[in-house]
DNA sequence: AATTAAACTAAGCCAAGGCTTAGTTTATAC
DNA sequence: GTATAAACTAAGCCTTGGCTTAGTTTAATT
């Protein structure tokens, strides 16, 4: 059995290592994109529109902030607006919208069956979110799957 | 019960929300610092001193961004270094990557412990680390400690 | 309808963290 | 011990994503 502390002195295989730290960079280009089509879906959802000041005090950015980065997902094809106008999700920044609230919600139900608080819940399936790939996003699944059952059973 | 599937129409709190983007936000600003001090770490215990070049090619970057993102560690008094020479940890950034270290570990092991193979956990552990809060890292022990127990009772 | 307030845009600044290209220093190999 | 290769630094460029300050447009109030 190798060392479970991390103690052991063979460092992994320098490629694989460089491959996955570019992985996570990836990942994190991708986030403000998925974070914003999320907010906007949930805006438009709860009050039949989004509007930037509404995104920015949501993202907890100033407003000349929000509306930088949304001219930036508008080149990139994920919303539209005009000057002054509500913002709205293209086709693909729809998509984006439902994957990411998915992910998301798996990630927060997850934490929730492992035991750790709402609020804990909700901050950390924030950052998370993000970072989680398909196979570990199904191993979630079972978990919230087996605590679902497990707590029927005591009914 | 409120909706699963994140459907529910409701908003959370503005500030609440705002707060915790603002908080990834502010995790990602350590992630650099984090991830190069426990890599250092980790080629000092391996190979007896850390060289930028083994630093760039793990951290799958150019020599160049290497030694910019260096300067700035130095700046910040998380290692020092001579020119041409090689790195080392200031007790400030042996400390940070200590605890970079353990907390990555607990989560890589985790990950194996819900049945996600060595490689998926080797890469989602990389970037999940960085958002894992306390709360959430010690339910993480839990399900290992589980797991252990659980597997020896087997055999 | 005019004034005020709110929402939004414009312009410009900054740091982080990528990159390339070119030059310098150190180590290696003859 | 000199030539070559490897490691490292210097300088400069780019994008993202923060900020502020100032101006414009739209909405609300009265």
């Amino acid at each position: 059995m190798p060392a479970a502390d991390g103690s052991d002195l063979t460092l992994p295989d320098a490629q694989e290592q460089a491959a996955r730290f570019t992985q996570v960079r990836e990942a994190h280009k991708t986030e403000a994109t998925e974070d914003y089509v999320e907010l906007i879906d949930d805006l438009i959802r709860a009050n039949g529109e989004a509007r930037l000041v509404d995104v920015a005090n949501r993202m907890g950015v100033t407003q000349p902030t929000a509306s930088k980065t949304l001219a930036r997902l508008q080149r990139d094809g994920y919303v539209s607006s005009e000057p002054y106008r509500s913002i709205f999700l293209t086709p693909q920044g729809k998509e984006l919208a439902d994957e990411s609230r998915q992910r998301h919600e798996v990630v927060f139900q997850f934490l929730l069956a492992i035991g750790v608080d709402k609020n804990t819940a909700k901050r950390d399936s924030e950052g998370m979110e993000h970072h989680v790939s398909e196979k570990t996003l199904k191993a979630f699944s079972k978990v919230i799957r087996e605590h679902t059952k497990t707590n029927n059973s005591k009914h």
